[in-house]
DNA sequence: TCTTTTAGACTGACCAGTCAGTACAAAAAG
DNA sequence: CTTTTTGTACTGACTGGTCAGTCTAAAAGA
């Protein structure tokens, strides 16, 4: 059992956030092989035996770790994206507003995805890929809808452009955290909202 | 002496092109640090003690692999860039395109390129910096020269944008070959170039 | 009492880097 | 022409070290 269970309580519970906060940022920082579980289990303040007494292995830390982390971004995107009250586009520029206030507060969390995402022939890429799917879809799911409204170009391919704005959001995000930290949010805001509103809106 | 030295013979360069060749596609499917020099050496068909006698170590020929392939990259951005015939916002398509049509090519090096490009902590991270700036800065000029000719709004920041050109073009064209392969280069080029063409162009 | 965590010793696999030696071609010597 | 030397490229067994995962006995929560 779980234990008490309460929000965010429990003493185990606790112990595994500690342990995802230090797996993500060494993880982040080194990459997924080149960091030790001891490392992982010093940065948390805790025990080596504590790290396999709340997880079978590496690998199951790192793939919940990962599943934890979309989750959050997920739900973080369509709360942006609920909101009703503007037209479509503007709920995609909202989502990419979350998308990139996301990143900035759990930079180490995007940097490992960004690293992690498109390799191919790890244990990881099969969860790996069904939470992106499931992100993507998300912003399509806002294309959908603006196209839907007229506010959007009928022929537009919304997969493929979905991806593409994920995928742009994410790196331009990293990049901007990485090389030039000093920017605000907005400025990078504004620059992503319009490239997206360009020539993808209808005449 | 390097014997007998012909433009790309040369029995030394061949084994270094084998062991490139076998450490991108290792590199790019499981890391790093994941990747045995022993495997790279097999997958070569060369004996382990030949990676060393090419190469410093382990660290020494992936940088140096890195080197070669952004060289490649640039050089292939900077031809493209080189047209003068059209106008200025046509030759940052046209460097889009050979941005795609690169990494296209050279899959495996774009992949990794992706992951180990925002990783902090590592060895040859100033390195990749470097190489990083160099091609951001060839797609900046292609925006500058766009912005001198009044193709593009003045308050421009062709820093920012530069750099989220070169990281969108990267992350979606790896998208496309990893998720979308049937489709084709023209088709995720349209998508970019319309993002591109938008609300960037003066009214 | 039952669960969770501690501290850390230990094992077996794996891996970066080394090194003594092989293969071979071209130059020098006889 | 034949033999010897020299330099380059490569080989693969070996070494020292690292690391994932196990295990245990005992303490600390709840």
């Amino acid at each position: 059992m779980t234990s008490t269970r309460a929000g965010g309580g429990g003493r185990r519970e606790q112990t595994r956030q500690k342990l995802f906060v230090a797996a993500q940022q060494l993880i982040a920082e080194q990459g997924f092989s080149a960091t030790s579980v001891d490392e992982i289990a010093e940065r948390a303040g805790v025990a080596k035996g504590t790290v396999y007494y709340n997880f079978k292995n590496k690998n199951e830390l790192f793939e919940e770790l990962l599943r934890h982390g979309v989750g959050l971004l997920n739900a973080s995107l369509r709360e942006a994206g609920a909101g009703r009250e503007g037209a479509p586009i503007d709920q995609l520029d909202a989502m990419i507003r979350a998308g990139l206030a996301f990143i900035e507060q759990y930079r180490a969390f995007a940097r490992l995805l960004l690293s992690e995402l498109w390799r191919t022939n790890r244990a990881w890429q099969s969860t790996l890929t069904l939470l992106r799917e499931e992100a993507v879809s998300v912003v399509r799911g806002a294309l959908d809808d603006a196209v839907a409204a007229g506010e959007l170009r009928e022929d537009l391919d919304t997969g493929l452009v979905a991806a593409a704005v994920f995928g742009m959001v994410l790196v331009v995000a990293v990049d901007w955290l990485t090389f030039q930290p000093e920017r605000s949010l907005d400025d990078v805001h504004a620059v992503l909202s319009t490239m997206v509103r360009g020539r993808l809106a209808a005449e």
